[in-house]
DNA sequence: GCCCTAATTGATATATTGTATCTATCCCTT
DNA sequence: AAGGGATAGATACAATATATCAATTAGGGC
């Protein structure tokens, strides 16, 4: 995630937290710190890792996944289920609502762009869903593809 | 995959294996057959057990992946990378385009529905991707959601 | 300030999904 | 029948995720 304030992000996170009557804790504070520092979707044990990288921090795996799960109560951060990978929420600290989300995945290096679609595509997928008997389609859409860096230097592998 | 014919879905993967220079074994049978029957989408151990279900068949694990990456690649099934489970691909024999698909999936009872989206929505999806800069998306699309017969009894557990 | 309680974290075990690698077997071609 | 590539068997292990119970921490009422 960049182009946004790390101070912005973490004070409005922890605004939030004061709201909901939940603690923005020390390792609640490092998993989101580090979430919103990557410009990559990172998996649970990346997170660990990097919470641990260079300090004396022991950040365990499952306390990553229990803070987490909370986080995406809490609309934090997203959980990218075609890459079992976690991206901070581009919009934590504006006043978007957080519960239409689009991402493209690139399929090469797995960069992840969040996106907005425009009305008509969601009423297009919601209409055709409905046709196929599903009533309510989930807010977020993962759509893989193939960025623009990783379309120029063809060639290297690709997954699926 | 209901609605379509069991014995025709079988031959015309035998017939586009043969084209394909490749043998369509016992075991591609076993793991194809079991897809075929399934009503809902099945994990790779799934397939295993259901291979096994009273025989004497010993399917290891293993060999299912080897298998499913095989049809994957001929398009006789689609990986969901959302639930980590496979599908039988619902024009295996029809004369179709098999490279675009999109699939609901409900979070629910993981029932898994194939449709075809209208040109005009995939066109708004590719145009806002083109927008973020990635120049091509996946012809695979999954969108997870509810479906009709969940919707009525609710209440029940949902995942995510 | 102190205690009670609930929230949070620690620690361990285990389930689930998927890959790597090497050997053995099968079956087509010659 | 023999050689060789495709297929399957077998084993090990990596990566992702959940379950469970004990220990600790931090607020709120007294």
């Amino acid at each position: 995630m960049s182009m946004v304030d790390y101070e912005t992000v973490m004070s409005t996170a922890e605004q939030k937290c004061i709201q909901g009557g939940i603690r923005f804790t020390k390792r609640r504070k490092q998993v989101l710190s580090v979430l919103i520092e990557a410009d990559v979707a990172l998996s649970a044990y990346e997170i660990a890792e990097r919470c641990n990288a260079g300090s004396d921090s022991n950040m365990p795996a499952m306390s990553v996944y229990r803070i987490l799960d909370l986080f995406q109560e809490q609309n934090f951060i997203h959980k990218l289920e075609i890459a079992n990978k976690y991206v901070c929420c581009a919009h934590i600290s504006c006043s978007h609502e957080h519960d239409k989300s689009q991402f493209l995945i690139c399929g090469s290096c797995r960069h992840v762009e969040e996106i907005n679609l425009c009305e008509d595509a969601v009423k297009a997928l919601q209409t055709a869903a409905s046709a196929a008997g599903f009533s309510a389609i989930s807010p977020q859409l993962e759509i893989k593809g193939r960025c623009a860096q990783c379309e120029q230097s063809e060639g290297k592998a690709v997954t699926s």
